[in-house]
DNA sequence: TCGTGAACCAATCTCCGATTGGGCTGGACC
DNA sequence: GGTCCAGCCCAATCGGAGATTGGTTCACGA
């Protein structure tokens, strides 16, 4: 395991260091010691384990960062995107247009993947959905409902995606939902289009499906554009605009 | 600014709690003080007051959390989507579905919405990753194009989708880019595909800019179950699979 | 019986020192 | 006169100790 560094010091640093990486058996991601320990360790200068730790880290075989360390393998990715920031820059229109982009594409492979009992899953939803007694419930099971299709894609990564823009959607629309006293009407558009929905993709109606979720997302745009988020309640802006008028 | 305490004490200590909220003008999303401290200077119980605090918690007017504090307002949402954990779900063969699913009505929406400028850049991508001189180079131009359709968009959620969706891509299909010394070669196919999108997006043709989209997914899809990602270079997973067959 | 105060608990924050990669400089050495 | 190096400083990060804070339990007593 002992190196004979007289031996190697004179052909290069780099490779001295790549023998010691071979014989220092460091798992996958593994920590290299601190560049000064490495550079006693290895008996040359600092600059020179600097210049050649460079090299290796240009090849892509290991990476460094300061305060941290030197690590074999890929630099992982800083990994998380930030909802909020999305929050701060979109408004509830670009959040319908997005959905009328993502989830009739969902709803399609739902019709060509879901399980029977996923949709059984969807129906028990827009049961739930019925029965809710304030309007917050009513967005929970709506919610679980259209969830429920991003599952049966059976995509992962869809599904996911989806959670993203239900998040911005639920963040977005904060604060606007408000008579937690009043409930859906049993006529509410929304339990026809849901149900649309549904029947396509149990009937496997991949082009139905996508176009049953496209309509409801239309209906809801369409309320958007009316003031009446939910069916009966507008937006708090839109109350103080025209009493400011 | 002082509260009558011997007067309101009667009255309950939600009262006294909201009077004291009225009264101290704390900015939005303040932050109020803590539980003993407040309890002793509303000359109250710290169990009472607990009730009280837990009422207005209740009806959404503040929010709590153990080690952080009681603050006016909503509960800010958890605020980040980690996508490490979508990549450690997900597959390359998601990872195109899920583009199939986004990417073309991205482009049906650029198709409306795009400045001659954007259309300007997109093309500025494609003249960029033509001159490319490794695969890797390639893949930023790419990467940079698929983006300014989604920029042209104009919608920032859907562009923070994408954002997500190529993140996720890049770290499924990392360490799959061997061969840096190749460059795609001139009749690569996904140069006239490209060409065709920018061209229908131009035309504002956008149901032609979702199918040239979709056509040009569906051609790396095809690559992808041919083994052969990016035209050229098979996964790491496909050759072991064969060696050990 | 009920509330109270005190103690305990776990999550969180804050502060400080140690560690680490990155960078600069004076000086030794040939 | 140029090259290399040890030493030092810098900023980012880590790690631990102690304090803070909402949540919970429990014995005591009016």
């Amino acid at each position: 395991m002992e190196l004979d560094r007289t031996e190697v010091s004179g052909v290069g640093v780099l490779m001295q260091l790549r023998a010691y990486l071979a014989q220092a058996q460091l798992p996958e991601n593994g920590r290299l010691p601190p560049e000064r320990e490495l550079a006693a360790e290895l008996g040359v200068s600092r600059a020179e384990l600097r210049k050649a730790l460079a090299t290796l880290a240009a090849e892509g075989r290991l990476w460094r960062h300061v305060g941290k360390g030197t690590f074999l393998g890929n630099r992982p990715l800083d990994a998380t995107t930030d909802v909020t920031a999305m929050v701060r820059r979109t408004n509830p229109a670009e959040v319908v247009k997005a959905r009328l982009a993502l989830e009739p594409e969902i709803a399609r492979l739902a019709a060509l993947n879901a399980t029977p009992g996923q949709i059984m899953q969807m129906r028990d939803c827009l049961a739930r959905s019925r029965e809710a007694e304030t309007w917050r419930q009513y967005e929970m099971w709506d919610n679980h409902f259209h969830r429920a299709i991003g599952e049966a894609t059976q995509n992962s990564l869809l599904l996911g995606l989806l959670d993203t823009l239900s998040a911005v959607r639920r963040a977005v629309s904060w604060g606007r939902l408000r008579g937690e006293h009043l409930r859906p009407a049993a006529d509410h558009h929304s339990f026809a289009a849901h149900e649309a929905i549904v029947a396509a993709i149990e009937e496997r109606d991949m082009s139905g499906a996508a176009a049953a979720m496209r309509l409801h997302l239309l209906s809801v745009e369409r309320n958007l554009h009316e003031g009446q988020l939910f069916g009966e309640e507008e937006f708090p802006q839109a109350r103080a605009r025209r009493r400011s008028a």
